[in-house]
DNA sequence: AGCACGCCGACT
DNA sequence: GTCGGCGTGCTC
């Protein structure tokens, strides 16, 4: 009797046995797509894992495959299932979690598909292959670099400033990877990818080129699944997060692009993969190489870099030899005790965006807050609007005219009164993006504005318009959260303004000065011109704050120094493994219960040195769900494998127990 | 994740 | 007197 293993697409441990019908047998192999019937009345497609002849003694206890969809090949290859089964062991979710994640909907959906519909361009139209661009003496010389560091390890870090062309450097690698017969997966953060790169890959890699996107509709991403999968497909894919999971039959070279962007990183539903590392061990498997490109490194590849797990390559050449910006330091504490600063902006900020404009050049101001202010205060009896069910202080937008939940989405009306004394003026405490926008219409009437921040991109295409039209020199500046820091060039921006630098400092976070630094590092970069130096204004109450002065000196070395001394002394990344445990429910005395349990049963495990918490988290209750947090920090000579397997038993135990019940649980290893 | 089974509040 | 709330448990 024929049997099969299949994983089903649902967070569940463990693999489910179907019977195969001998008439289905043929069609079937490991990575098969099937279709198979669980439960009182559902039925899904799984991929098969594993097919061995056997007899069973209460066959009653299996049911039959009812289908197998007609694949040429299957949809999964032996590779991806290694890969699923990893992620799952090392990020503690299940194997179904991550399939979700990989394979696109319409490979999912019980449905038989026609054979997918290829509208493969003929090879007769073949590549537009415009030359790639020339490389300047220093761009060849880091990539001749890199190659040189690839024949000692496998993975180099490409340490380059801001604007030195890292890019064209890509596509000589690239180029390289493909002359040898091997293909390229270029990853990009979600908001880097913009049609401006896209375009310019298309030009040299033309139909070679597949892209990989968020705004990709599901269908397509499945055709380029398919097309992976099929004798023909792309030599290179341009695509975000998830397109680490797409199947590759020669991979040869691995580029991720500003590899510490933290986006890579999956937060929310499981599995909760870091892209970039998930891509590592991709290009381990298939013997390819990587390279990670970024001006401001995260501590944990740059460590690896020194300690010799990774070579570095060093660019520190500006494209063009345009200059590093300058940047100045405004303490906006001193200012405002004087009354000298006219709102959020300082004289130096403001008169720089007067000659700006007067030059007939633009600024891009960043603030890493979006909405009007991020909470609304009663001046007479101090009551602030709260989220019903989130433990936070509303946002207020002023546009909507709406008070908005961060954590829920929730939006509220703005009371005409305080509730609590009847007071009909509340005010405003802190500053976002609109209403720094606000300010700047009153004290430059004339500057054309436009905001990038999650607010005006909601709708389609916004986001390429509002930089389109910067671009075109159509607004004179732009306003906006960290979107305005990710990898844009335009011509014409030679000032920056860091509105407020502390509000990304005060942060309490272990990682909050090294997202700190990246930020205003990358912002900083987005200025400067061939014919004249870009100028950076840096408002900060906390003037004296080492980082400050890191930032202004781009000296990114001894931040670097600095930061790990910090990690070292209190133990955390890239010293230790972090495994956060997150405990939610609905009934705070259960859940403190429980997450007190937790604990106890941790500390016997693992000793209570490696062991904090539980704590509240600074925001505790997210859409009526109260949270509590532990974390388990593993010195390297711990095996992370034990440590996991050990979680794993522990969350087993205490479920058995019902000490969990009314709960839910989630592991995040190497959060972000 | 669904879906069923199972015990406590406002309705035809 | 029922319909329905979502807590708990199971799915080859």
């Amino acid at each position: 009797m024929t049997l099969v293993d299949v994983l089903l697409p649902l967070p569940l441990e463990g693999k489910f046995t179907y019977i195969l019908p001998p008439a289905l047998a043929i069609d079937v192999r490991v990575g098969s797509r099937v279709i198979v019937p669980f439960g009182a009345k559902r039925q899904y497609t799984a991929i098969v894992t594993a097919i061995k002849e056997e007899d069973v003694d209460d066959l009653k206890k299996l049911k039959e495959v009812i289908a197998v969809h007609p694949d040429p090949a299957p949809a999964v290859t032996p590779d991806q299932l290694t890969l699923w089964t990893w992620i799952a062991d090392y990020y503690l979710c299940t194997e179904g979690d991550v399939l979700r994640a990989a394979l696109p909907a319409p490979l999912l959906h019980p449905a038989l598909r026609k054979r997918p519909r290829s509208k493969r361009k003929a090879d007769a139209q073949g590549e537009s292959t415009t030359l790639p661009p020339t490389l300047t003496p220093a761009q060849q010389q880091a990539a001749d670099a890199l190659r040189e560091a690839w024949t000692r390890r496998p993975v180099a870090l490409l340490h380059g400033v801001t604007s030195s062309g890292k890019t064209e450097i890509y596509i000589h690698l690239a180029l390289d990877a493909i002359a040898q017969g091997r293909q390229v997966l270029y990853l990009v953060p979600e908001i880097a990818l913009t049609t401006q790169l896209s375009d310019r890959l298309r030009r040299v890699f033309g139909e070679r080129l597949g892209v990989y996107h968020s705004r990709c509709t599901d269908v397509q991403r499945a055709d380029i699944w398919l097309r992976q999968l099929s004798d023909q497909p792309y030599d290179i894919i341009l695509g975000v997060r998830s397109s680490v999971f797409l199947p590759f039959q020669r991979l040869g070279l691995v580029i991720i692009d500003e590899e510490h962007e933290n986006t890579y990183k999956q937060q929310d539903p499981a599995p909760r993969y870091h892209a970039r590392d998930v891509a590592v061990v991709v290009a381990h498997h298939a013997h390819a190489r990587v390279l990670l490109g970024t001006a401001t490194p995260s501590l944990e590849s740059y460590h690896n870099a020194l300690t010799g797990k990774y070579s570095l390559v060093n660019l520190k050449e500006r494209w063009g030899a345009v200059l590093m910006p300058v940047i100045e330091i405004v303490d906006i504490r001193d200012l405002r005790r004087k009354h000298r600063m006219s709102g959020s902006f300082s004289p130096r900020l403001l008169g720089a965006l007067r000659e700006t404009l007067e030059r007939g050049e633009q600024a891009i101001l960043f603030q890493n807050r979006r909405g009007y202010a991020p909470m609304m205060e009663c001046p007479v009896c101090g009551w602030v609007p709260r989220c019903a069910k989130c433990d936070v202080s509303l946002t207020y937008h002023r546009r909507l005219g709406q008070l908005v939940c961060h954590y829920c989405g929730t939006a509220y009306r703005l009371p005409d009164a305080c509730p609590a004394c009847g007071e009909t003026h509340l005010k405003p405490l802190g500053l976002g993006t609109e209403r720094i926008e606000e300010e700047l219409h009153a004290l430059l009437p004339e500057a054309r504005t436009a905001r990038l921040d999650l607010d005006t991109t909601q709708a389609r295409d916004a986001y390429e318009h509002i930089l389109d039209d910067f671009a075109c020199h159509r607004t004179d500046i732009l306003i906006g959260t960290q979107m305005v820091s990710k990898g844009l060039d335009f011509a014409h921006v030679s000032v920056v303004g860091i509105m407020n630098a502390d509000t990304m400092l005060n942060y309490p976070d272990f990682r909050s000065h090294e997202r700190a630094y990246q930020l205003m590092a990358q912002v900083a970069g987005r200025c400067g011109r061939r014919d004249r130096q870009g100028l950076v204004i840096l408002q900060t109450k906390t003037a004296d704050m080492p980082v400050v002065a890191h930032v202004r000196h781009y000296d990114y070395p001894t931040f670097y120094t600095e930061q790990t001394d910090e990690r070292q002394l209190f133990g955390y990344p890239p010293f230790t493994r972090l495994i956060f445990i997150y405990l939610r429910g609905r009934d705070e005395r259960r859940l403190t219960d429980a997450s007190h349990l937790f604990r106890s049963r941790l500390d016997t495990l693992f000793n209570p040195t490696r062991v904090l918490g539980p704590e509240a988290p600074a925001v505790a209750r997210v859409s009526g769900l109260s949270i509590r947090k532990l974390m388990l920090k593993l010195e390297p000579s711990y095996s992370p494998s034990v440590a996991r397997s050990q979680l794993r038993q522990l969350l087993h135990d205490l479920n058995a127990e019902g000490a969990l019940s009314g709960l839910t649980i989630h592991f995040d290893a190497d959060p972000m």
